[in-house]
DNA sequence: CTCCTTTTTTAGAACCATTCTAAATTGAGA
DNA sequence: TCTCAATTTAGAATGGTTCTAAAAAAGGAG
């Protein structure tokens, strides 16, 4: 079992039961399914889809194993609730700090490295997390020509 | 009829169908009070707090008229919607450029102002909008001492 | 002003992503 | 292996937003 394009690394369900332990994530399989689907596929996915394809796997899967897995992996810092589409959210498992880029046409979000300063404090608010996004028009559809 | 706080502008219902006018929107009355009220409060209010708010001055006034309105200001451009909560939208009528700060605790909504330069291209993407969310924890809540 | 056409509004139903419920199962430690 | 708490499951419920069809209103032309 390879890790695809995106990360070098190599994972199997050993390496993310692992993974999950060093978090004090209780381990199971549903858990495990889903965290492999996340890490191999770097689509920024939506719920509905990580559904379908952990079902191929675990046909018995339900939607509130998904939701309530999604919900805990964000609680435990190993996934991103990213809500830039008007009608539903998309996750993210990256690891090292990036900003995205939603295109307006054809609604693609693209990973944009970015190296901002995140202040500590800003006006007596502790700072914990940053982000930073774009919008417009993707190269793909500029190339298209087509008008908005 | 005088404007709240962060505007010094006063703004009756003859401006505000001056200023729908001036960006080709046709004029009616629910627009207008929906516009009135998101002028007058600079609250990042949510649809529903529209919604009641309107109805006190609109009694016979519909969710769908919001929610039309709403989205019909997103489109020009007198409006932005925000999503930094995990259940529902705020929105933001603010004109200037500026960042938001999310408090995780007390789920309150700060204007932060900001001067990050906006890039015109990335990566062959054409930028038209950008925004940068902080999340931590307020000042207010902070004082507190509460455990999170 | 009146007529006409188009857009908007309304009330209520429908939609659909997400969460809840209660019972069954599983995981991990003793 | 036993036990208990956490998780999973199927299906119902929830709640924010949109849709529907009919009525009303806006705005231009005459």
């Amino acid at each position: 079992m390879v890790l695809k394009k995106e990360s070098g690394l190599k994972i199997d369900e050993k390496e993310l039961s692992r993974i999950l332990r060093e978090r004090n994530c209780k381990v199971t399989v549903p858990r495990i399914k889903i965290l492999k689907y996340l890490l191999m596929n770097r689509v920024h996915p939506t719920a509905e889809l990580i559904y379908r394809e952990v079902k191929k796997e675990l046909p018995k899967v339900s939607y509130a194993t998904i939701y309530n897995n999604l919900n805990y992996f964000i609680e435990n810092n190993l996934l991103k609730r990213i809500r830039l589409h008007k009608d539903y959210d998309i996750f993210d498992v990256g690891t090292h700090m990036h900003s995205h880029f939603i295109c307006k046409k054809c609604n693609k979000v693209y990973d944009i490295p970015y190296e901002i300063h995140q202040p500590k404090k800003i006006k007596g608010h502790l700072i914990t997390d940053m982000s930073v996004n774009f919008s417009g028009i993707c190269k793909t559809c500029l190339k298209g020509k087509i008008k908005f």
